[in-house]
This record gives structure tokens, sequence and C-alpha cells, in this order.
DNA sequence: CTTATCGGACCCTCAAACAT
DNA sequence: TGTTTGAGGGTCCGATAAGT
């Protein structure tokens, strides 16, 4: 119902510095999820002309123009190539205080997945990278769904009723919650009855977890929503996501990754990666910031089993009246181990 | 002030239930 | 057989505790 992001706007300052150490660039400048650091989101000699009024001009990589959540360029595109436009969308959804959607990457990394923190598509992705444990930066398995349990009457709805998207907006876009996804390669089998939905050509909105824009000379942009496969293919088409703008070098003057943070190009080709000390320091650090099932044993099942199902709770449930603590139940169901490498856990830091 | 922890809201997928 | 529902299984936001 409400999102949980909208309900502060707290100076949340973590995390988010993918683009590892530039200079600070202003929070909230017209994304959506405030915080996400946006690069060149048009042309900067455009129309910020500041640095005129005395204060030092912005670098060129971080001028603070609005642009969609998570649309980032590492550095403008080549002279004569424009920049890829993106539609706003319907200013309902930003005005009335409503967000899209919160994209999810399909699978998260298994350090990220217990740090309970945002990650992304590219494999060794961006926060493993940050903290220079590529190494142990693979995707967990996901348990799958068990069949068979049963489930009682449902109630129907009133067909006429999800004509309209509850906040009005995106008409036509691909119905409601379409806004994020790419070309409707999300769901197999989504809604689709719902609205002609065509196919986004450019969506409107890249998908929040691209940090990863600058890709080293060889280096295919993954396929995004299809995900790329385990083994670093893409799902499927060859061509670049129509979203994530690809310029395969920096121009003159840009580097937009400080040393050892590059991705990995595919073919194993060596690439500068952080100083070992800071590598082996920041993987204990990060070892240690594992929170879930190893360290606490918490969270990871949701003990939906017994009747009373998260969802439920999550959607009924009006903010500010948890009376609930339904986590706790949740532990109980021993059943998940989650997909933890388990024993690697918080030590598996192996902090030099 | 920065960073780690973690509760819980939100999201996506997909099988059961239902309609045709 | 196709569509809808809704729960399982997951991601990750953001408040807060702990550390420097
Ligand atoms: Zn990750
Ligand atoms: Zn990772």
């Amino acid at each position: 119902m409400v999102n949980d992001q909208a309900k502060s706007a707290g100076p949340v300052t973590q995390e988010h510095p993918y683009p590892p150490t530039m200079a600070p660039y202003p929070q909230g400048f017209g994304a959506t999820y405030p915080g996400y650091p946006i690069y060149f989101a048009q042309p900067p000699d455009a129309s910020h002309g500041d640095g005129s009024n005395g204060t030092t001009p912005a670098p060129p990589f971080m001028i603070p123009i609005a642009a969609a959540p998570g649309m980032l360029y590492p550095y403008p595109p080549p002279p004569g190539q424009p920049y890829p436009q993106f539609q706003q969308p319907a200013p309902a959804a930003a005005t009335s205080g409503a967000r899209p959607k919160r994209k999810q990457v399909k699978m998260a990394c298994t350090n990220c997945a217990t740090a309970c923190k945002r990650c992304d598509e590219i494999r060794p992705c961006g926060r493993c990278m940050k903290y220079g444990i590529q190494d142990s930066c693979v995707d967990g398995v996901r348990k799958e769904r068990q069949k068979g349990i049963k489930r009682g009457p449902y109630k129907r709805k009133n067909k006429a009723a999800t004509a309209e998207t509850p906040f009005g907006g995106f008409p036509a876009a691909g119905g409601g919650d379409s806004e994020w996804q790419a070309n409707g390669a999300s769901s197999s089998n989504a809604p689709s009855s719902a609205a002609p939905a065509p196919v986004h050509t450019v969506s409107p909105y890249p998908p929040e977890a691209f940090y990863h824009c600058f890709l080293p000379p060889g280096f295919a942009p993954p396929g995004h929503e299809g995900g790329p496969a385990p083994d670093g293919t893409s799902n499927g088409t060859s061509q670049p996501s129509a979203m994530v703008p690809y310029f395969p070098f920096p121009p003159p003057g840009y580097f937009p990754f400080p040393p050892g943070v590059y991705p990995s190009p595919p073919n194993g080709t060596q690439v500068p990666t952080m100083d070992p000390a800071d590598a082996s320091r920041n993987a204990s650090q990060l070892a240690e910031s594992e929170c879930r099932m190893e360290a606490t044993g918490k969270k990871r099942s949701k003990g939906g089993k017994n009747g009373e199902s998260k969802s439920k709770r999550a959607k009924a449930a009006p903010p500010g009246n948890n009376s609930e603590t339904s986590t706790s139940g949740g532990t109980v169901g021993g059943s998940d181990q989650a997909s933890e490498p388990g024993t690697n856990g918080p030590v598996e830091g192996d902090d030099a």
C-alpha cells in the first residue's frame, strides 16, 4: 500500500556510493529513490551552467539534474550521439507521493542477501566489488516452491475494478506495475490480461539495479530482465538492453571507476582490482556484516506455513500498528536453511 | 559521524482455484 | 485451456545500535 521508503526520506548515506568514491553527489535529485547517484542525466553543458556564480561547478559526472531513478551516465555519449531519453512517467506518482514499485533483482548474491542489501544483476555485484570480495559473489540457490499445497477458495474480484490503476497513472504502459519492467520479460505469466501492455521499446526507467554503466571494452552489457544467466549469457537477445546506455569507452577525461572496481570482463581478462590489503579488510568487514541465518538464525523463513501468511500481514497491517512481531514466528520455520553456503557464513571472511 | 545490524515492508513467481 | 488469485520465497529499505 504505502511505500516503505516514502515513509521517511531519511539521510541514509550508506550503500549508495557504488560509483565508489567520487565527489559526494547531492541526494534526492529527481530520483524517486533518494540517494541514488545520477550521472549525466543530460548533457553537462546543456543547462546547468553553474559554477559561474562563485561556487565551483560540479564535476561533470555528478551534475544534479533530474533523471529517472537509476539512470546514470558515467560520461556523456560520444560526440554526435544523443542521450537516450526516457519518457517522464505520469507525474501523478511523483507528486502524489506514490512511488513506482521497487524493482528487485531476480537473485541477489549471497553476500548481499545475507546482509540484506541491494544487489544487482551483474555478477561480481557492485556491493561485492566495493568490498573487494568478488570471489564470493555468487548466486544463492533459490528454493523451489513446494507443490501440492492446498489453498482455500478464491475470492473473485471484480474485473472492472482492476481496469484502473491504483494511482491512475501509467496508462496502458503495461498495466500498473510495468513501469520498471523491461520489456515485460520479467513475468512469464504476468497478468497480461489486464491491459494490452505493449512492450516498451525504451523503458521510462532503467532498473534501479543498474549501477555499472561503463563496461570495459569487450564486456557486453548483460541482459536485464531475463537476467544474465549465471554463466554469463544474456537472456537471449545479444543486443544491449535498450535501457542501459552503453558507451564502450569513456570519453577523454572521464574515469568513472576508481582503480579496482571495474567489473571483471567475461573472458577472464585480468582487471585491476582493489588493493589486496583493502580487499581483505573489506572482506572481513563484509563478512561480519552478515545478518541473516548464520549469525542470528533469524529471518530467512517467513513461517507462513501456519495459516497466517506473511503477505496477509504485510498488506493488512497498517503501518504503526504492527502488534505482530511476526518474525519470531518465522524463526521457527526450521525448514529452510536458506540457500546459504551456510558454513562459510560470516566466518568465511577469512579476514586475513 | 560512519558503519553494521536487522525488523519488516515490499516484490516477484507460480501453482491452485476458477472461468470459459 | 486460459485466467485469476494469493501465498511462498525472496529482496532490500530504513531505523537504530554500535563503533570510531
Ligand atoms: Zn550482491
Ligand atoms: Zn555480490
